[in-house]
DNA sequence: ATGGTCGACTCTCGA
């Protein structure tokens, strides 16, 4: 397929963000997107929203916290949700993997952790090593693979505002890049680093910090990794700021990779 | 800028 565009995007609740969700998609048209903190209950999803737009959506959510969704033109030919594993938290509305025909999709909105000394931030790590398990027990570098989403982890200095002011933060904390590189070590590629390789590349500002966007002080967590013959297929890569700037903005905006597979 | 602002929900928590 050419020119297949995924995307993920943090909404911080989908039904208080379906304004700019119905206006990006219509405006972007992305065939597969990945959507973290959708904040909702499945009977409450607002599919019908992405059905008038053209998009099938598979969705596992909780009420005010978490929830993921795959919403895609084509709609996936299996989708399960969670890790499986049997240990808590299951992931169930933290981790979706759809599977379009030879291609495989996970959707990822990983635990921020709170504090370095909170028991979320082993729990955040714990969660990285049970992913990397479903990842060996699931696939091979060689295999059709794209994950995506809300990691919460900045990988290098390069995709923070003040890297030395951040040693200690949750998402910048040294055990924390180090499971991030562990994924890419297992046989991923940063996608969007790849074709972007330059500063300021960030796909989050947090709304507490004055003019965050304007000042670009963010972060860059919202990431898409692919197994090698995937990335080696990508064509281009970019943040769209464009919802960011739109009324009752996200924290979030959307990262889009497009590939020629 | 150890403050700040949202969203969902009971007022405080999570981010």
């Amino acid at each position: 397929m050419k020119g297949l565009k995924i995307a993920t995007f943090n909404v911080n609740s989908i039904r208080s963000r379906m304004h700019i969700l119905k206006r990006w998609l219509h405006d972007s048209r992305v065939d597969i997107l990945c959507l973290q903190e959708t904040k909702v209950k499945n009977e409450d999803f607002p599919a019908e929203d992405l059905a008038v737009l053209g998009y099938k959506a598979a969705y596992s959510g909780e009420k005010s916290y978490n929830g993921v969704a795959v919403a895609s033109l084509v709609p996936p030919d299996e989708i399960r949700f969670g890790l499986g594993d049997g240990e808590e938290p299951d992931g169930f509305t933290r981790m979706a993997h759809a599977r379009f025909g030879d291609l495989n999709v996970i959707n990822l909105y990983i635990p921020q952790g709170k504090s370095i000394d909170h028991p979320d931030y082993p729990m955040k790590l714990r969660f990285f090593e049970r992913l990397m398990k479903y990842l060996d027990e699931n696939f091979s570098p060689g295999d059709k693979l794209v994950i995506v989403g809300d990691l919460n982890v900045a990988p290098t200095d390069m995709d923070v505002t003040s890297p030395e002011r951040k040693r200690d933060h949750v998402c910048f904390h040294e055990d924390v890049k180090k499971a991030f590189s562990n994924l890419l070590d297992w046989g991923l590629v940063d996608v969007f680093r790849k074709h972007r390789p330059g500063e300021g590349e960030f796909s989050f500002w947090d709304y507490r910090v004055k003019n965050s966007l304007e000042r670009n002080i963010g972060w860059r967590i919202d990431h898409v990794l692919a197994t090698p013959q995937v990335a080696e297929s990508s064509k281009e890569a970019w943040v769209d700021r464009g919802p960011r700037s739109w009324e009752k903005p996200s924290d979030h905006a959307p990262v889009v990779a497009v590939f020629d597979l």
